[in-house]
DNA sequence: TTCTCAATTTGTAATGATTACAAATTGATA
DNA sequence: TATCAATTTGTAATCATTACAAATTGAGAA
């Protein structure tokens, strides 16, 4: 729930709030799959005809710097893209291919390995089967 | 310390000794560089003059199949491997690229977020700057 | 030893995400 | 309205990875 246009929160970010990354922005905050590329790309093409995926990359470059949105490397293919950036860690399911978002307490602070490293972006991946897909296969087990 | 010969640490683990895949293994079991498949391949070249590129790739995939190595996806660009398996956690220096291993406890219990899923692979990725880069930095900031 | 056959390796070509780059467009300010 | 820098766009290049088919290898049979 944002109190302030997009438009401004880009601004307080030191972004200038085009056309393109209002919306560029407005798909990747309000979306839950944690995009590629090509996702928002075809989800924008029919609204902005003119929309250049080199406009893609280079929006969500710009948030990267600017800190308000993460690429998280969960697929080894593509980058995926996500506009939360409160610690959370992301589980990628292999059957269904979907990335889910859970909350995850920061122990960033116990790794005394890294005692004189200063730590600036943190990513936890964790794969598997998530419930759904889970609880298919014990289905199918019991059979 | 493997009290067993490559080739029979292979074999328990359902993988048939090939000249290349012992090599292969070796490379990555005494690297720490968590080497790329260009790293691993220039390495080996010059010992082995006809290893294929595609055999460097055909191998680390049968070898992540078996659960002995792992893919690190800590780059965006290329993947890079490990043959350390158990859990661990990777840092990777903004400034000098070097991934460092950290020892790490496993909280995977605590994610209470994740009940009913199965996890069956963490990874762990920090990143900003190592001792050694983040050192030199505060040096020059003195000045 | 020689033969056979499946597994493995190899080289080349294709794929596809990402980047480089230069031209076109936009929008704020004078 | 004119100017100019920032932004957007389209195309071409880059490069890690994969697909695929031919060549090679190696273990067991004859």
């Amino acid at each position: 729930m944002m109190t302030v246009s997009v438009g401004d929160f880009l601004k307080s970010h030191d972004i200038k709030p085009s056309y393109q990354r209002v919306k560029i922005y407005e798909f990747l905050k309000n979306s839950k799959e944690h995009p590629t590329v090509e996702v928002i790309y075809s989800a924008l093409n029919p609204e902005i005809p003119t929309l250049s995926k080199t406009t893609v990359y280079n929006t969500l470059k710009v948030f990267i710097d600017k800190g308000i949105a993460m690429a998280i490397t969960i697929d080894e293919r593509e980058v995926r893209f996500d506009a939360e950036i409160r610690m959370h860690g992301h589980f990628k399911c292999y059957k269904c291919h979907q990335v889910y978002d859970f909350e995850m307490a920061d122990q960033t602070a116990d790794v005394e390995a890294l005692d004189g490293f200063q730590i600036m972006e943190r990513q936890v991946f964790y794969y598997g089967l998530c419930d759904h897909c889970n609880q298919k296969l014990e289905e199918v087990e019991k059979q």
